[in-house]
DNA sequence: TTTTGGCACTCGCCCTGTCCGAGTGCCAGC
DNA sequence: GCTGGCACTCGGACAGGGCGAGTGCCAAAA
């Protein structure tokens, strides 16, 4: 167990070194922080911290620099997280409040989370299996070819292009359609395929059951599982500003960030509740080994639809970029609960 | 005017540069070229052309290296377009085949541009300006609050929200819907307004007349004007592989990238037929002085409905980044006039 | 007039050696 | 347990020297 004290320096160090981003030496930081006490001392406090494994030294005679597991436990145990000034909260309530649609809104969040945090930032869609159904439209683009519209109470709207076995009369899609509508409306996305399976049974029509069966399993299935997720990312010029030690370690990230999927990943692997923080090697892409990820998730209600970040370097200003993200996440919702 | 040699000295100047991305030196480009001539003849033509513009030395005792101007002349009389492999002819078909929807076409496009020139790429959503109508839908979310779908036939999908001054009747609706359809399916959506303007007046109710007029102005002006240009972009990594020279050069270009803005001008600059080449400084923007843009058009027909392109550096395969741009469009334009 | 081989020269790069100082670990004393 | 002192280490900055690629010029050859 570290001593009160032994704590202390190792925040200061962790301040220190991210407001520098120089390793620091025990002279510095008594310079710079009232620890009161000697240099020497901090040398044995940090010569402790070292053996821990909290802290490690680049090169023999150079300053200390906190490893992932010291910022681990500057997070869990020496940091809040800091609350945005007034002016910062203005700004994201200005900046929000002008999106016209959950493109958009997802599109200001992103340009505002990098903005604010300095950071590349990540924000998710809102799931659609964690939706309810708006809306469900079917328009007939030809006798043989459907369009369904699928509109959920998050603004998400999604659409998709089907080709029937036969031609679909305007009866019975004007049919299918009140159909479908009274089932699902109101109901979460992740209920739709049993709510509507036996919906093909219903129709006299064996080329009408057809249809209906192919129109539904095409949709649901492609709806469901390849438009599942869908995210935005911004900022990356933010890379090229902490890369200039690391000009070698911005390839691996933008190439992580390129891939969807490692993204969703990441952001998948973040608590249900309350904000996650991963550092360095606790993210599982060794590509983001010298990134930390902050996440949180978002929704309209009391329930996340959705989850947003940011990617950032180890070295990052935790509470305040966890203050940011923390504030972002919750106008996020209540923008989408009001529209 | 230059001699045949010049020009072909020039031509092997650029060409090694841009495999070995260094200064080529006169020894070296005899030794790799069969110019027919001595090392010396070839440091006689260097000076001239260096004395033109068209080379430059960046150290006093180093090789020569293109200049924008002579990449310029390069590209415009010494280089041709070089047409793909049958491998790399394949490889696009049976990617852009498996597209499912627009964004799903424009993503692998983006996707297969970076990957073939290894490079940045950027699409362009077919324009709405210069699509047709293929669908008109209306939907009622609430008593006074419609969402408006509209489909082109390039199968871009917009939507909006709009809230009515005033409860509309689900059968003014069904009319709305039926006599805008009638009146813009098949039109080019550039021309909906005027065909359109009359609308209000043909409802009798006041109330109705209104929230028509209202509808019409919301979503005309802002399908037309906010949402009539979007892109994507992709292949950013590409960026650090030819960034190692040139690490603080990656930033400008990555904040370049992050404005759509600046994108679509810059690609609105480029030619409407053909294929346009900006060279270095030839690009209005400066973070890009020292990138190149490869840019073109696409479309279903014989007309561009929106453009593609790269972004490299000056110092890129001129023929083989104009060949891949070129195939792409074209099959994407196939693929679009299929769907 | 153009091309060529020769030659002296320039200058950036790399390697080496030196110096400097920040920072450390240890220890004796308070 | 803290402090001041001290010897030590080692990376970074700087300077000098050798190397070599590449140039420009020139006189001779084609």
């Amino acid at each position: 167990m570290l001593s009160e004290r032994r704590l202390e320096v190792l925040r200061a160090i962790v301040q220190d070194y991210v407001g520098t981003e120089e390793p620091v030496g025990s002279k510095a930081l008594t310079e710079r922080h009232k620890l009161g006490v000697s240099p020497a001392t901090v040398r044995n406090d940090m010569a402790v911290l070292e053996e821990e494994g909290y802290i490690a030294q680049p090169h023999t005679s150079a300053g200390r620099i906190p490893t992932d597991k010291g910022y681990r436990l500057f997070v869990d145990r020496l940091a809040g997280v800091k609350p945005l000034s007034t002016p910062e909260r203005r700004a994201i309530h200005n900046f929000l409040d002008g999106a016209v649609d959950l493109d958009d809104v997802v599109g200001r969040t992103v340009r505002l989370l990098a903005q604010l945090t300095r950071q590349v930032a990540v924000v998710q869609y809102p799931s659609l299996t964690r939706s309810t159904v708006r809306h469900v439209e079917l328009l007939s683009l030809a006798p043989a070819r459907l369009m369904l519209v699928l509109i959920t109470d998050t603004g998400r709207v999604e659409q998709r292009v089907v080709d029937c076995p036969a031609p679909f009369g305007e009866t019975s899609l004007a049919d299918l359609r009140a159909r479908l509508n009274s089932r699902v409306v109101g109901r979460r996305f992740a209920d739709v395929p049993q709510l509507v399976q036996d919906l093909p049974e219903s129709f006299e029509e064996a080329e009408d059951r057809a249809t209906v069966t192919t129109v539904l399993a095409t949709l649901l299935e492609t709806l469901v599982e390849e438009h599942e997720e869908r995210l935005m990312i911004g900022g990356t010029a933010n890379l090229a500003r902490f890369g200039h030690d690391f000009p070698l370690m911005i390839r691996p990230v933008l190439e992580a960030l390129e891939e969807q999927v490692v993204l969703l990943k990441l952001l998948g692997e973040a608590k249900e509740s309350g904000m996650t923080v991963r550092i360095g090697h606790e993210n599982a892409h060794e590509g983001l080994s010298s990134t930390s990820v902050v996440s949180v998730g978002y929704g309209s209600g009391g329930e996340a639809v959705a989850k947003l970040g940011v990617v950032g370097p180890t070295r990052m200003d935790y509470p305040g970029t966890m203050g940011a993200v923390r504030a972002v996440a919750r106008y996020v919702g209540q923008i989408l609960a009001e529209s």
